[in-house]
DNA sequence: CCGTTGAGTGTACGATCGTACGCATGTCGA
DNA sequence: TCGACATGCGTACGATCGTACACTCAACGG
């Protein structure tokens, strides 16, 4: 079927750039042209393999949330009783906060466009489902829900403060909240 | 001075439009134009009153950010006691969350700015601070700081969920962080 | 060997953008 | 009353945008 010489990373590439660029200047400031130079391809090529900018956009957020929930699936699928869980978690908020600007920065973009439209928030639910079926592993469902919140606020905090939570605080934080008084 | 027909109310009107237009459509679709048109005022005024786009957007922020200090001040400074202050504090994480939908855009549009330039991190620090002086009054620093994270995660999972969580699961996450054991 | 096909590209168009700047207009000191 | 002057506006300019679309060209069936 003549099928020529067709380039399955191409595409690849332009959602790597697209990322890349959201990261540094922001939504407000992407455009066709500085994403295809930024990945090495025509400009013709944008249209060619997206439908348009929201196309496009709506991909390199889908393929962002995978990352974040291997992050996830990397901390919380290993801890074999409450306490590893405890650790686990700790570890995940300060490799999250601690980690890459770029991820921080894109989580925020995501955060502000699910605040705006369902088709986003699709994609942070998948995450935060995926987060607090492993946290049931270990807590109670209502628990899980409170360390998920927690867990988002945390990150945040940690990566928006001048001085950050050092890991007992955070650690301390965690147990409480995972912690039925009597 | 030859101070001529000022209008001190066109300033404040522009700011205003700038933080609706925002909420409805986002940072990335703001422009002179669209915000002249809502705020009823000429093309011109805007390069007039506001040196650029940027200066316009951190006064609109600033704006914003007081707005928030005031919800924040409004919830937290009354209580008395421990007790209060977690009733306040639940209060606060469902006005915030259960308020208006333009709040919510906003603080996110903030913190994705913020996430990226300390010009914009100054205002949150700011509101971020204040309710930790507020929590202080009844909590001890450490424990302070772990609450301001969870009321940030609550709201957001609140805002974002489908399901939020009803008032009693949130008082209970309160309150489970603000207890110490003995 | 050649016509067909479909992947991939270059370019051009109309819209919209931020911003500068000359001009109208109303106020005030003299 | 009348320049001087600050306030505020209309408009125009160059840049940049998203997108459409005619085109090239390699590969393949016959």
């Amino acid at each position: 079927m003549a099928t020529g010489h067709t380039d399955p990373q191409r595409r690849e590439r332009i959602i790597a750039a697209t990322l890349d660029l959201i990261a540094e200047e922001g939504i407000a400031h992407v455009s066709h042209r500085k994403i295809a130079a930024r990945a090495g391809v025509p400009l013709g090529s944008m249209t060619y393999h997206f439908s348009g900018m929201d196309e496009l956009l709506r991909e390199a957020f889908t393929r962002f949330a995978d990352h974040i929930v291997a992050v996830f699936d990397a901390h919380l699928a290993a801890p074999a009783d409450r306490d590893q869980a405890r650790q686990a978690v700790t570890d995940l908020v300060h490799a999250l906060s601690e980690g890459s600007q770029r991820d921080l920065v894109l989580t925020q973009e995501l955060y502000t466009l699910a605040a705006r439209r369902p088709v986003y928030r699709e994609l942070t639910h998948e995450w935060m489902g995926r987060s607090r079926t492993h946290l049931e592993k270990h807590f109670d469902p209502a628990t899980a829900r409170q360390l998920d919140a927690l867990i988002e606020g945390l990150t945040l905090h940690r990566a928006l403060d001048n001085e950050p939570h050092d890991r007992a605080l955070t650690l301390e934080a965690i147990t409480r909240i995972t912690t039925t008084r009597p």
